[in-house]
RNA sequence: GGGCGGUUAGCUCAGUUGGUUAGAGCGCCUGCCUUACAAGCAGGAAGUCCGGGGUUCGAGUCCCUGACCGCCCACCA
């Protein structure tokens, strides 16, 4: 049987087999265009989206998962519209991260990096990620996303590396790279710089330490006078070489130009005035470490102060620390404090909470400390990624931000951002391609490896040994995915076709970290490669992406951040193999509404894998149908399918109506995916494949789906046909949020014989106008209600489900007409056996009223009298209080005055029908057995 | 210290520019194995829209204010 199906729905027993058939037929790669694509109509317009690489270190989480998903439902979404779609997929090196990783690898081998030096070390991490760099990408696989697989990239990749080199260099060349002396965050144990993006503060309980400074006069002798500071890290008095106080402070305004006696060093200190200084924080005097403090360097550089390191890059105190040399700063710190308290110069120790950095990979304490590094001189580069957001004088913005706080949020930090820290002391990165000359000290930045020192001629040169941030070369991905910077006449056609990226999907986590610096090196290098008619390229056109939609955080069913520490991680691949893919998409999609974090509970997901069922099993029956038709030769023609159905004026009111159903959900659909509320569209679908189509189309249409010799065999087929058009067309429009599921329906829809080889390359439904759309919907909606108020009715009386009965109905002509051409719909929906029109209700039934209608069920009632009375009460209750607002309302001069005419006409109405209602609801109590 | 978001049914969330009597899923209650589906069908209960004030004919929606929850940025030693 070709349309056989399982019984019940098995994720399992599906995905597995359609992810790995996607990703052989290559079916979503997207080959560079060969003619321009402006000559080919807007329809092939390119939809081009970067996926954020993921770390090669990374395991797939829900985070990943909802990205993708939305990424997935937008990318298939736009495809099956004609766009020209293309998404590309990659990997990052995540210099830090991966470094930890194999060196942590080592120490369980007993070795170190430094024991295998650079070189084996670099081939080392090549090695780990050759075996385990994929495993998030097949994850990725395993999920359906219609990715590019031909395009995917790694970001030490040859053609990307060029791309950074030449990104360097030109910044150099420009001006805007520099080396030099200043005060970064360190992390010890990574033993490299880090940028201030990368410390995560923590609050943390700790001590403010006040230590006495002895005054000395001119000859250095004590003048029995102290001068006492307050620090939270007394380890780095150490490095101190002044102690600043207000230049308004009476209290200590004496001792300015004095010197003092630095403590357990003995070194001269003066003390300096400088406006910095807080009076009323510790004690008002300040010791000045310029070479352990950001802002301790400033008071340096404005007074002319040296600057002295205490600590080497491991956090230990270094030869310039006396005594305390070689120890670790924090057994230093003990130390200082009771040699301090021996030599009566602790003043006081105060409990003091303050913020921490910390290291972001490696949760270590982070040491400012001033080093050698270098910089990109950033205010040129974010000035053009300021303009780039804000609206131009025509009031457009060449990236737009969804949802749009965001935007708020990057202009801030742009415009107030500091120079980047860029080199970091790692083996594993792109090695800066600056030589240093040990002969003239210069330095020689160049896109090729230079053999002599540019400025001397020396040959004595040394290539630098730091890497560059691992976000310098993901920043350039936009730009470097597509070919730059070989833009040549011949091989442009990647950036011609897909640059600008349409979109950026992607968490607020790294707004700054990576959307931040894509746009400032976006357009900063692409604003220089001319279109391809030699004309100079807009900011507009120079932006990595045109729009950026930030999604939330996926967060526990208790609204918990999800931590290993906490324990309530969900491994998205384990609800997968529960649930199903599709099912866990849908769940993403159904609670993706903008700017609101996902508490992710799977009792969502299990009712989505209903639902998925829910729809295996209308596929179940419809191919039933189908091949009882084949055997009394009705067949569907298959060139019915694959469109928009439209159905004949005069076609049954069910079909019609669900035609028109269809469309309006297309529609729907359809714009909510233009604004990225994928909950919306997941809901819309939702409502009309269950709602619609199941619960009331299929059981309509069984009435029609007759396979007797006798039947009218026109009637049955136009009837299957709309079944299997409708349903055709429902799965293409789910198919980007269930891919799975729709593929295996839709092929057997085809019977193995599809007009494609994937439902993701076929047509995405689109609305069309259909006429008479607004008294279909009206139409059906009259015998839907006649049909529930029967079987609320029938259930308030006590009819067993079994039983059929006999139903009254008292309506107007126009709705008697249109509910007596569909008797047959309510006779087998409400279980009548007779829809009897009458001008009055038999007295003694029970009866139940709309404003359109009254309806009754013929039938021995034996009716709950107390719950009736109950029922009643609590309705007349709410249509008097509905009756006395509307009266009031009606009865407000002003608002007759004001209201708009339709919002006047539409109370007025109500009004009527509730006191109807309120007329019905009275008789019926009052007709009530007494009691 | 600066900025932002949230508070709507037991739970998780929608609610477009103010407009008639506030919605969904899950959960709950009742009755049904009605041959596509019990992962189902049918019926039903359930909300002082965080508090207070204001604007308006009309406020869940706009303004002010307070409370609570959360996030981002800054980092005064």
């Amino acid at each position: 049987m070709p349309h056989d199906l399982p019984k019940a729905y098995d994720p399992t027993a599906i995905e597995d087999r359609w992810a790995e058939y996607w990703v052989r037929e290559n079916l979503f790669a997207q080959p560079t265009p060969t003619a321009p694509i402006e000559n080919q109509g807007p329809a092939a317009q390119a939809f081009t989206i970067l996926l954020p690489p993921p770390n090669v270190t990374g395991r797939l989480h829900m985070g990943h998962m909802l990205n993708q998903t939305e990424m997935d439902i937008l990318t298939r979404w736009r495809r099956m519209s004609g766009r020209r779609a293309l998404w590309v997929p990659g990997t990052d090196h995540a210099g830090i991260a991966t470094q930890m990783m194999v060196e942590r690898q080592l120490a369980t081998e007993g070795t170190s990096r430094q024991q295998l030096g650079r070189e084996p070390f670099v081939e080392r991490v090549w090695e780990w990620k050759r075996h385990y760099g994929g495993a998030i990408l097949d994850q990725m696989k395993r999920l359906g996303a219609s990715v590019d697989w031909q395009r995917e990239y790694f970001t030490m990749d040859d053609h990307l590396s060029v791309a950074v080199r030449e990104a360097f260099v030109r910044l150099h060349e420009q001006g805007l790279i520099y080396r030099g002396a200043y005060i970064v965050n360190w992390c010890p144990r990574c033993q490299t710089a880090i940028s201030d993006l990368e410390v995560v503060y923590d609050e943390h309980k700790g001590h403010l330490w006040e230590i006495r400074y002895p005054v000395v006069d001119a000859n250095g002798k004590d003048t029995g006078e102290f001068l006492t500071v307050a620090t939270t890290r007394p380890e780095t008095m150490l490095g101190d070489v002044a102690v600043a106080i207000h230049p308004e402070d009476e209290r200590y305004l004496h001792l300015h130009g004095k010197k003092l006696h630095l403590p357990l060093v003995g070194r001269e200190i003066p003390v300096i005035l400088d406006e910095w200084v807080s009076r009323d924080f510790g004690t008002g005097a300040v010791k000045v470490t310029p070479a352990h403090d950001p802002n301790d360097f400033a008071i340096g550089e404005r007074h002319h102060l040296p600057s002295i390191n205490v600590m080497d890059d491991t956090g230990h105190i270094n030869a310039e620390g006396g005594a305390y040399a070689g120890l670790d700063r924090y057994v230093a710190r003990k130390k200082i404090v009771a040699d301090l308290e021996e030599q009566g110069l602790l003043a006081a120790i105060k409990d003091y909470t303050n913020n921490v950095g910390h290291c972001d990979r490696c949760k270590t304490v982070v040491e400012p400390r001033l080093s050698t590094q270098w910089f990109i001189k950033i205010q040129p580069l974010a000035d053009k990624a300021i303009a780039a957001v804000k609206p131009d004088a025509n009031g457009e913005k060449a990236i737009r931000f969804t949802p749009e706080q965001y935007e708020k949020t990057y202009l801030n930090w742009m415009e107030n951002i500091h120079d980047w820290c860029i080199s970091r002391q790692l083996w594993w990165g792109h090695r800066i391609p600056a030589w240093h000359c040990s002969t003239c000290h210069k330095i020689t930045v160049a896109r090729v490896d230079p053999t002599a020192c540019a400025h001397c001629g020396s040959a004595q040169i040394m290539q630098e040994t730091d890497v560059l941030d691992t976000w310098f070369s993901s920043g350039l991905l936009p730009v470097s995915v597509f070919g730059w910077p070989n833009i040549a006449a011949e091989n442009r056609g990647d950036f011609d076709a897909f640059y600008p990226t349409s979109l950026l999907v992607t968490g607020f986590d790294i707004l700054f970290f990576w959307v931040a610096r894509m746009i400032m090196l976006g357009c900063w290098f692409a604003g220089d490669v001319p279109l391809p008619d030699g004309s100079p390229r807009s900011l507009a056109d120079s932006v990595p992406f045109r729009e950026v939609y930030i999604h939330a955080l996926v967060r526990d069913a208790n609204r918990e951040k999800m931590s290993k520490t906490k324990g309530n991680v969900l491994d998205p691949i384990e609800i997968v193999k529960q649930y199903g893919t599709d099912a866990v998409r849908f769940t993403l999609a159904s609670m993706a509404s903008p700017g609101t974090d996902i508490a992710f509970n799977v009792a969502r997901t299990e009712g989505y894998r209903a639902f998925a069922n829910k729809i295996w099993n209308a596929a179940r029956f419809l191919f039933m149908n189908v091949d009882r038709a084949a055997e009394i030769g009705i067949l569907v023609d298959p060139a019915a399918l694959g469109k928009m159905p439209v159905v004949a004026e005069d076609a049954p009111l069910e079909e019609r109506w669900i035609v028109a159903e269809l469309h309006s959900t297309a529609a729907k659909v359809n714009q909510s995916l233009e604004n990225y509320r994928y909950d919306d569209a997941a809901n819309t679908i939702y409502q009309f494949f269950w709602g619609s189509f199941c619960d009331w189309y299929l059981e309509i249409v069984k009435l029609r789906l007759d396979f007797e010799e006798t039947a009218d065999k026109a009637a049955t087929k136009a009837a299957l046909t709309t079944l299997v058009a409708v349903f055709e067309a429902a799965l293409r429009l789910l198919s980007p949020f269930m891919p799975f599921l729709t593929e295996e329906i839709w092929h057997a829809v085809y019977d193995g014989n599809p007009p494609a080889k994937s439902i993701a390359l076929t047509r995405y439904p689109q609305a069309a106008e259909v006429t008479a759309n607004e008294a279909t919907l009206a139409a059906m909606s009259v015998v839907q209600s006649v049909i529930v108020e029967v079987r609320a009715l029938r259930k308030e009386i006590g009819v067993e489900e079994k039983a059929v009965t006999p139903i009254e109905v008292r309506m107007n002509a126009g709705l008697k007409s249109v509910v007596k051409s569909s008797s047959a719909i309510v006779e087998r929906l409400a279980r009548a056996t007779e829809v009897r029109f009458t001008d009055q209700i038999t007295a003694g039934l029970s009866k139940r009223s709309t404003p359109d209608f009254d309806v009754a069920v013929v039938y021995e009632r034996t009716i709950d009298v107390p719950a009736e009375r109950e029922r009643l009460t609590r309705d007349i209750a709410k249509y008097e209080k509905g009756l006395a607002a509307a009266e009031r309302q009606l009865g407000n001069e002003a608002f007759l005055a004001k209201a708009p005419a339709q919002v006047v006409e539409g109370l007025k109405k109500q009004e009527s029908e509730t006191r109807l209602l309120l007329e019905n609801a009275r008789a019926a109590l009052s007709s009530l057995p007494e009691h």
